[in-house]
DNA sequence: CGTATTTATTAAACCAGTTTAATTAGAATC
DNA sequence: GATTCTAATTAAACTGGTTTAATAAATACG
């Protein structure tokens, strides 16, 4: 669990014997493409770090797939809302590639925030960055057109366009298949 | 500052004595409107909880107000990315009617971390909550049509619209002033 | 007050997306 | 390798916004 380690000395010093007591409770992971993590209707009980993979993030109305995002390699995710309020899912956590990650349930998660100050403030410093970049991504998607967010997406994670289905990108970027197809030919011609 | 008190004590039980070691560096200020928390170029020292009143958080590109948020009373607030990184802002924090707000600078604000895990344990929460309401506004934004959005807005934040000029509200909603006339125009014949 | 200024609405032309449906391209399976 | 299924592209008609400009309504102020 080096990566896992290493990812949180990343946004705060911890000392070895708390470091130990955190990821003990980790378990380690594999899931293989196709299968579901979090299905809508499921309590949510655990959070995960993608050491290695894909898991799309995702619900359905109306027949509708709306793609919420992509978690890939190195991030920390679950269905936050469910998790905290512990209510039922309504979104898909799917594996989108073989991928392993390493899974710590919400008791111990409570457990290590109790037993260490300094895994507390990662905890904090870290959710301070899911804020962050969530927010910046709200601002790109109120105020960019679709071109543009979509070749910032080519931009910022290229390795997007080999994992995952054109249309599940199209969905995540807000638009239907079709619209994406046309930006793509737009391009395409310049 | 009970009501700063009690916003706190919503999220996690924090002892009498850690509140009083945390409170003891918020200062009173009160704002008059029209005049600017924060303005583009200045790093940002302190966060702010919004005891009354309402300051608008936007910026301007090539001559374009980009309203991100409206905040007000209630809500902790500040220009977060420039704040965490110690890079100068681009944005302002106006205040768009007479306020009160206590204010805490950033070094007091780690003392109070380091000095107590409960209050630490906040600062997890409170980024928590925010990253949340953040992730569904993401979320409306995305797969809600505007009028949609409009609706929703009336529905959610009713004092917005008494408080704040309709053009900064258009923006706030990604929309034209002009935009947001026709979606009222077409709601009022219905 | 009446005048100046700002804010909101309306109209017209335009455009970047949508929907639906047909076609082509690519992958998986027998 | 042929067949089947899924994904991506294209076309055509449509729609909900945009921009620009003019007008009307509301607000501020000398």
């Amino acid at each position: 669990m080096k990566d896992l380690e290493q990812k949180i000395r990343s946004f705060t010093p911890v000392s070895d014997s708390d470091m130990e007591f955190g990821l003990q409770f980790y378990k380690r992971e594999e899931l293989k493409k196709g299968s579901h993590l979090i299905q809508p209707g499921q309590y949510i009980h655990d959070f995960y770090f993608m050491k290695q993979g894909c898991v799309t993030y995702y619900t359905i109305e109306d027949g509708i797939t709306r793609v919420m995002e992509f978690f890939t390699d190195g991030s920390f995710f679950t269905d936050l809302y469910p998790y905290i309020e512990e209510i039922p899912s309504e979104s898909y956590l799917e594996v989108t590639e073989d991928s392993v990650v390493y899974t710590i349930s919400k008791s111990d998660a409570l457990k290590v925030f109790d037993h260490s100050h300094a895994l507390e403030r990662f905890g904090r410093l870290s959710m301070q960055k899911a804020f962050i970049n969530n927010f910046q991504r709200m601002n790109r998607i109120k105020n960019l057109s679709n071109q543009e967010r979509y070749l910032q997406l080519l931009e910022r994670r290229p390795s997007l366009f080999q994992r995952v289905p054109q249309y599940l990108i199209a969905s995540y970027l807000g638009l239907t298949p079709v619209g994406l197809s046309k930006i793509r030919k737009r391009l395409s011609k310049q």
